[in-house]
DNA sequence: TTAAATTTTCAGAATTTTTTGAAAATTTAG
DNA sequence: CTAAATTTTCAAAAAATTCTGAAAATTTAA
């Protein structure tokens, strides 16, 4: 396989894998291929590459640096932005599940509480407050262990940045 | 707060979750509204609880079923099907993590070993290579965290089931 | 300053996804 | 069997989402 059908195969596989997640399958593509590039590129490229308008190119790279999956790299003497993307696939899922937690999982968990008080007592109105109280303890559940794994990789990165400084 | 309004607070929030993570909103508004009836209902209950169409109701309930998140019951003297939700929250975390690893999970896995042959000895190349390397394995890791959950999940089953035989 | 380069915005267009509803197929009661 | 009840299908319509492209805003070189 060629390097430049294996990129394509890449962005394609990465976009399918993004839209069946609830993501944009343009961020993904872009994402995708700044993954692929072992380089910062600019906006142009970005556009070149995958087809697509300034406009699309621009509100994905912006959106994909809201995630901090994408960064903007200075390049001396160059006026135009370059951008790259984390490599580090650890950290990019990290990342990904703090935003999706954040966004996501957070405000459900509020709003689920909030249908636990049901002021009425016949036997549908408790089963419905079981089953969200159920729900609700599992979100719990989840959005405890998410935060157990970004806590230590909190420490991981801290262990990390002392042992630099030591 | 009434039943009835926690309800519709309830299918509603489902629904919007269902669509942050790809999931069909009417789809989610369909298991929504099931998880939260303590009977099983018919099709023509579940279009006139949501207002929509027979043909809309009619494919999310066989979609569900396809999930194994919703079944049919049999009410004797009845000629329609009615149709009832899973509501063990853990059983419908791992049917839906199942179903998950087995559509996308194990394809995407496929797909990017058969990236990793590149017959090129470029940085870039290499570059490329290492990143699809990290993601497969990364996916390998998810994947079989995945596994284990559902293999102790069955080993439960399996124990539970024992149990009552014996 | 000035103007060229670049980024940002967003209304309308294009595309994709979902839904409808009526006809066809199937099932079952009598 | 016959026909009423029910389920299933799917082409066309509607709705939702995404994308374009050009104008406006911003930045920077000179």
């Amino acid at each position: 396989m060629k390097l430049e059908e294996a990129k394509r195969s890449f962005i394609q596989t990465w976009a399918r894998l993004g839209s069946e997640w609830g993501i944009n399958r343009t961020m993904a593509q872009v994402h995708a291929l700044l993954l692929a590039t072992d380089k910062a590129l600019t906006t142009d490229e970005v556009m070149e590459e995958l087809s697509i308008s300034r406009g699309n190119a621009h509100m994905n790279l912006r959106e994909l640096m809201n995630w901090n999956l994408v960064y903007r790299e200075a390049v001396p003497g160059e006026r135009k932005e370059y951008f790259r993307a984390e490599k580090d696939i650890w950290v990019v899922a990290k990342r990904i599940a703090r935003e999706r937690k954040r966004r996501e999982i957070e405000p459900l968990f509020r709003e689920l509480s909030q249908m636990q008080n049901v002021e009425e007592d016949s036997p549908e109105a408790k089963h419905f407050v079981k089953t969200v109280t159920d729900i609700t303890g599992f979100a719990g559940k989840i959005d405890q262990s998410v935060e157990t794994m970004l806590k230590a990789d909190e420490n991981w990165f801290f262990g990390t940045i002392l042992k630099l400084l030591r």
